[in-house]
DNA sequence: AATAATATGGTACATTCGTTCTATAATAGA
DNA sequence: TCTATTATAGAACGAATGTACCATATTATT
């Protein structure tokens, strides 16, 4: 048999692990796979599943029983919403050591949409970043940092007038150019000192 | 031995599960419970377990080891993205009863976004939604639906031409207007007999 | 105080289930 | 064809684990 075969017996074990635990939520076990699969011996689906995790396609821990874990792990991250922001209006600081309270408002995000850096989301009341294609209600996702890079989106804080924004980024010589989303309202100059990055925009959420 | 409000042995156990759950990928046992809550019977942690899902706060199937669930279930979706969607250009039809090949690209989208029809998704190619708030690159999701309220967006199939084309829908006394979200693009008039909704969108998602 | 409801302990049985051992068949590469 | 690799089969051991039974303690209710 041809290795070409997407039909292999092993496939049909990995795909049938995946709607096993789709449909009753955990682990199926080796005689589980072996009914399911027709396979006559549990023999057979203990080689396979040995193979599979060699692999890397799946997870397993010994002697424990329903311990098969897919390792494509399609997990959700659930992400503080932290404030509204409207137009110049200051939103709320995320200090990173600030334990979310249970009364906060959160929003549930599939992991592949965030890095491995803490994230938070906004909830955009108004059209002040209309141009940014950002829209009243939508949900802004950041993530935390420090710097960013030239005309990425970044929530700012700046010292002086103690508030903080979302606005594009632009590093120059000797000053720090803000640009607001919109169009009607001009660029901001800021000493560099002034500023102080919260963290940078890495989706937009909308809902209808 | 007093309750005090919310650190009694039954409140333990369910925060134990959700924590044995997140950092192994599968549920507790009795046994596992019974080590990690400091319980020194099994009978105990059984007692707990039957209130516990009594109390509909989680489920197991009799005689089936580590089948707990907890009731609040964060599922993901996993959502076909049919195609790329393009300035006039037609898509791939949803038909609803075509099966997803394997090799289709999928999306990952938390339950709560969508509501019980089936949904896919589209792949936005190009800035002919510029003015919808829809971006190059934007991922639209889409819910099979075959009536619409003015003003939503609408996937149509236009019978005569042919083709799938996403537009705001506003069905008028004998006729149907199709409003491009580019205020560039002209509407068009449609006979009602002539569009067939497809689905409509139910939220964008972008990824930067 | 008396009684019921709730919670804790100890133990043991019967299944479920991972694992191992051995044998055989099918396929690939030489 | 010969041999190594991969795949299938059957069976059984022993540990893991859900469950039941009984006793006792604690708390709530009357």
């Amino acid at each position: 048999m041809r290795k070409s075969g997407l039909s292999t017996t092993r496939e049909t074990i990995l795909q049938f692990i995946h709607g096993f635990i789709d449909e009753r939520g955990y682990s199926p076990t080796v005689r589980d796979i072996l009914k399911g699969c027709e396979i006559s011996s549990t023999a057979v689906v203990q080689y396979h599943l040995d193979v599979l995790e060699k692999e890397g396609r799946i997870h397993r821990d010994p002697e424990i029983f329903r311990s098969i874990r897919l390792a494509q792990k399609k997990n959700l991250v659930t992400v503080p919403i932290l404030g509204i922001i409207a137009a110049g209006t200051p939103i709320p600081v995320p200090n990173s050591d600030s334990w979310v309270s249970p009364a906060t408002e959160t929003l549930e995000v599939p992991q592949d949409m965030i890095g491995d850096k803490p994230v938070f989301a906004l909830k955009v009341k108004g059209r002040s970043m209309i141009d940014a294609l950002i829209d009243d209600g939508d949900i802004v996702l950041m993530e935390t940092a420090d710097s960013a890079v030239n005309g990425e989106m970044v929530a700012v804080w700046l010292k002086d007038s103690e508030e903080v924004t979302l606005k594009r980024f632009y590093a120059e010589k000797d000053r720090v150019l803000l640009k607001p989303a919109n169009q009607s309202m001009k660029p901001i100059q800021q000493n560099p000192d002034n500023v102080e990055i919260q963290g940078k925009v890495i989706g937009v959420i909308r809902k209808l």
